[in-house]
DNA sequence: CACGAGACCTGTTCGC
DNA sequence: TGCGAACAGGTCTCGT
């Protein structure tokens, strides 16, 4: 799904004036916010998508409650309502429409806010891994996240005491959102290769100045990601331009960019990792 | 407790 | 052309 700079694209969206921009445009920068809106009916169209409450607790409580802002921890969407708050994970292929004009309820929608002005926010989920929550205490569902990769408190040192704790490989490791927030299987890979980490090295092999370096080459990766407004793969299109300026994700069998070398591509923790044999090469690698 | 495999889902692409 | 297998941006649960 989304990670976090596709999540940070959509979330910056939201917060869109709410008139301007075109209702249904693919491009995120071109959409109405809705940051202001007063949700006045809600509808549930797959009922495991709604993680909690119970579906007639959550219609009964939403509605009459106006969106405050619209923010991101980790790879979720939070919409601070006025009693509650909206989590929102898209997992792998949740996306999510800002629309007027009541156009159709489109294929693989699972859930629809309604809103006093005649506007709509839809939530769209083909594989509908999605979840929807809407909680009075937002630690319940968010407590357990690590980090913000851009906390200006977090440092490599930190980052480095986290991984030093685990015979876990480094790859593994990224993906942990108790360890690091916001990190997917795209990033992970296109911050090891900045990072020049070999994805099977263990955590604790991972001495404190390679930690830095990684920190930062995360931040960089996730950085740019988001000044591309994301990654759009495949047939979940969101306007974004990152797909296009991947240095190993997704290029197994192309040279390296750095040095020329063939991209591999193996199984790491069920997941596909993507990296240059050479420019990541480890001295231990198990 | 840490770790790996399986489950949850649908749609597209790959390989024979 | 057809058809099943493999695969896809994520995370939870269960068994060892």
């Amino acid at each position: 799904m989304p990670e976090l700079p596709e999540v940070e694209t959509i979330v910056r969206s939201l917060r869109h004036p709410l008139e301007g921009g075109l209702a249904n445009s693919k491009n995120m920068n071109d959409r109405p916010g809705v940051v202001g809106r007063l949700i006045s009916s809600a509808q549930i169209l797959w009922s495991k998508t709604l993680a909690e409450p119970s579906s007639e607790e959550f219609l009964a409580n939403v509605v009459q409650q106006t969106i405050q802002s619209a923010e991101r921890r980790g790879k979720f969407i939070v919409l601070p309502l006025e009693k509650q708050t909206l989590l929102i994970h898209l997992r792998m292929s949740g996306d999510i429409r800002v629309e007027n004009d009541q156009p159709p309820i489109q294929p693989h929608d699972r859930a629809i806010l309604n809103f006093e002005d005649g506007y709509r926010l839809a939530f769209n989920d083909t594989r509908k891994f999605g979840r929807i929550w809407l909680v009075n205490d937002t630690r319940t569902v968010l407590g357990g996240l690590g980090p913000e990769p851009f906390d200006e408190n977090f440092h490599g040192q930190d980052l480095f005491e986290r991984l030093h704790r685990s015979s876990r490989n480094i790859k593994t490791l990224l993906l942990d959102q108790t360890l690091i927030a916001g990190i997917g299987n795209i990033y992970a890979d296109e911050a090891l290769f900045r990072a020049r980490l070999h994805p099977a090295l263990p955590g604790k092999e991972i001495s404190a100045g390679q930690a830095e370096f990684l920190l930062a080459s995360i931040r960089g990766v996730l950085t740019e990601g988001i000044a591309r407004n994301g990654s759009s793969i495949d047939w979940v299109y969101r306007g974004g331009d990152f797909q296009n300026h991947f240095r190993v994700y997704q290029r197994t069998g192309l040279p390296c960019l750095e040095c020329g070398t063939v991209i591999e591509k193996r199984v790491i923790n069920q997941r596909s990792t993507h990296f240059c044999p050479k420019c990541q090469f480890s001295v231990k690698i198990p």
